[in-house]
RNA sequence: GCCCCUCUAGCUCAAUUGGCAGAGCAACGGACUCUUAAUCCGCAGGUUCUGGGUUCGAGUCCCAGGGGGGGUACCA
């Protein structure tokens, strides 16, 4: 279904191959080479569609790419050429075929450039006739094999180029990975969003609850951190000024993987000045869905064999052209006076904005019956967790109890999108605690198909609270939390002149592009994953 | 980290209860002027992941190690 509904394949019709880049393509090899127009694949589909059989149509034109299949034919033999944009017939008669012999002994993975009329065979096949060809580059090792491809999935990894001529859903999903990036950048950029490039080494590695990578600058002898997230700098741009900012970029944490996690991943990270959780909600679903219908033409996806619908459960139509869908969220996005209002998290949701909203309390009480609170007893709280089987800490107070049962409990069940609203202010050190529900932050992580993809909140922006919220995650640490926080003197300080209302995001970009492709995992969407 | 599965020709896979190591594709030689994974004939291809053990005899059973996969824990 998804190869109908990617256009990848055939987006590059007007590419040409510059002669003036191929120097060997002019070698003395090929002395009656005619030069004729050196086009895609693609492009050579789209010009001659529709003949029929045994056509001559009297043009010429040059292709380059792999030979990917040959059945030699005594006097006549056939070959498939494919390039980034598809694959082609060559057609190689004997008599005139430039070489013909030569042309024969080609191997499968050979790099060719083929050059002749454009006909149909009698087959009514649409091919290239090799009047003229040559060897671009020679395969030493043999290709794998033209029926199963590459059946050994550690190879795929591990030989990403021959993968990606393999097997084409690996290429699908790579340029649907590319255009993702390239919407979100363009949907960002027409609201104002600036993009910045953050620093990877870091000296405290903050932002976000994980553990860092270390290494060591000799110089000076220094002991940096691969980031684990970009936040606590995009924050000081805010504080700086610039009010609508992002960044794409790898974060790495050093932990473990498995189908969903890698060491090293894509994360989106914005920040909007006078914004909130509720403003990060509407754009979160905007570009999502702005997303979804410009690369796939659709809000009905498929995920694993099951549906998945990304429209408001209400039957409310959402535009369904895939044009333009940022006007409303653009209007917005771009709000120019604080919020001083923000609407309860659970009133019903404003128009725009359909995707269920649910606070983390209520979907616990209604997986397991119970009213939860802060309040609750913690005995009862982490004898419930061992009873769902979460690896309690001593340490873990009640938000942390209740985050980990919603977690190990809820998460996995939710498919349709779903805001989960107010996090416990334990698991948030970075986010806003609610005005009034003490304890808890102004913070929602957005689950589609039982993964988060989104995780955003309204901005802590009071230094002192700042302080007491790192000395606390300190107090984790000395417990032995590898996770928590070190207190970031250089980013309270920023602080400390002052920083604007702020609603920040964070989209994990893999898991993403994974739901958008249907691909359950990661390393199906990275190039080249981490492997033991 | 823990649990389970897997490893045989370049690739994809067979091999009955423990009894001569096999096929297709690729390669190589040959036939063939319209094929679509072309077809046909021929030829060649092996430290059965490694090291021990049981046995008259081990690809097969046992032990240890290694590569890979899946699940699970931390985590996004």
């Amino acid at each position: 279904m998804k190869s109908d509904t990617n256009p990848a394949m055939n987006s590059d019709t007007n590419s040409t191959i510059s002669p003036d880049t191929n120097p060997a393509m002019n070698s003395a090899t090929n002395p009656a080479a005619a030069s004729p127009p050196k086009v895609s694949i693609a492009a050579v589909r789209q010009e001659f569609d529709g003949l029929e059989a045994g056509t001559e149509t009297g043009q010429s034109r040059a292709v380059a790419g792999r030979l990917m299949l040959r059945r030699v034919q005594g006097k006549v033999a056939f070959g498939t050429i494919q390039d980034s944009t598809g694959r082609l017939q060559i057609f190689a008669p004997a008599a005139r075929t430039f070489e013909f012999a030569k042309f024969c002994e080609c191997s499968i993975g050979d790099w060719l450039e083929v050059s002749g009329e454009i006909m149909t065979t009698r087959r009514g096949e649409l091919s290239v006739r090799a009047d003229h060809w040559q060897v671009l580059a020679r395969t030493e090792n043999p290709f794998p094999d033209k029926w199963h491809g590459l059946a050994d999935v550690d190879t795929r990894y591990r030989q990403r180029y021959l993968d990606l001529w393999v097997t084409e859903q690996a290429r699908e999903t790579f340029v649907l990975r590319s255009r993702l990036l390239s919407e979100t950048r363009s949907w960002l950029e027409a609201q104002g969003y600036v993009e910045v490039e953050t620093p990877i080494l870091h000296p405290i590695a903050g932002g976000a609850l994980a553990k860092p990578f270390v290494t060591h600058h000799e110089a000076l002898d220094k002991d940096l951190y691969l980031r684990v997230a970009p936040e606590l700098y995009l924050k000081r741009l805010v504080i700086g000024g610039m009010e609508k900012v992002y960044e794409i970029g790898r974060v790495f944490r050093n932990e473990g993987l498995s189908t969903r996690h890698n060491p090293e991943f894509t994360l989106l990270e914005l920040y909007c000045a006078y914004g909130n959780y509720e403003t990060m909600m509407d754009l979160t679903k905007e570009l999502i869905v702005h997303l979804a219908q410009s690369l796939l033409g659709t809000l009905r996806l498929i995920y694993g064999d099951r549906e998945l619908s990304l429209e408001e459960p209400s039957g409310v139509r959402v535009s369904g052209d895939a044009g333009p869908a940022n006007s409303s969220a653009s209007e917005r996005a771009s709000v120019s006076a604080p919020t001083s209002t923000p609407a309860p998290a659970l009133a019903s949701a404003p128009a725009g904005t359909p995707w269920r909203r649910v606070t983390m309390t209520q979907l616990l009480h209604e997986k397991l019956g119970v009213e939860f609170g802060l309040d609750t007893p913690l005995e009862d709280l982490r004898s419930l967790c061992r009873q769902h089987e979460v690896l309690v800490q001593e340490w873990w107070g009640a938000g942390k109890l209740l985050c980990e049962l919603y977690e190990k409990t809820c998460e996995p069940k939710i498919w349709e999108p779903t805001f989960v609203v107010n996090y416990p202010l334990e698991v948030s050190p970075l986010a806003m605690e609610c005005p009034e529900q003490p304890g808890w932050t102004e913070r929602f992580e957005l689950i589609i198909a039982g993964r988060e993809v989104a995780n955003a909140f309204s901005e802590l922006t009071d230094p002192q609270q700042q302080r007491e919220r790192f000395e606390a995650q300190a107090s984790y640490r000395q417990q032995g939390d590898l996770e928590a926080m070190p207190i970031d003197e250089d980013y309270l300080k920023a602080m400390s002149y002052g920083m604007p209302p702020t609603g920040g995001l964070g989209i994990g970009i893999d898991r993403l592009a994974g739901l958008l492709a249907n691909q359950h995992a990661i390393r199906d969407v990275l190039l080249f994953p981490t492997l033991r």
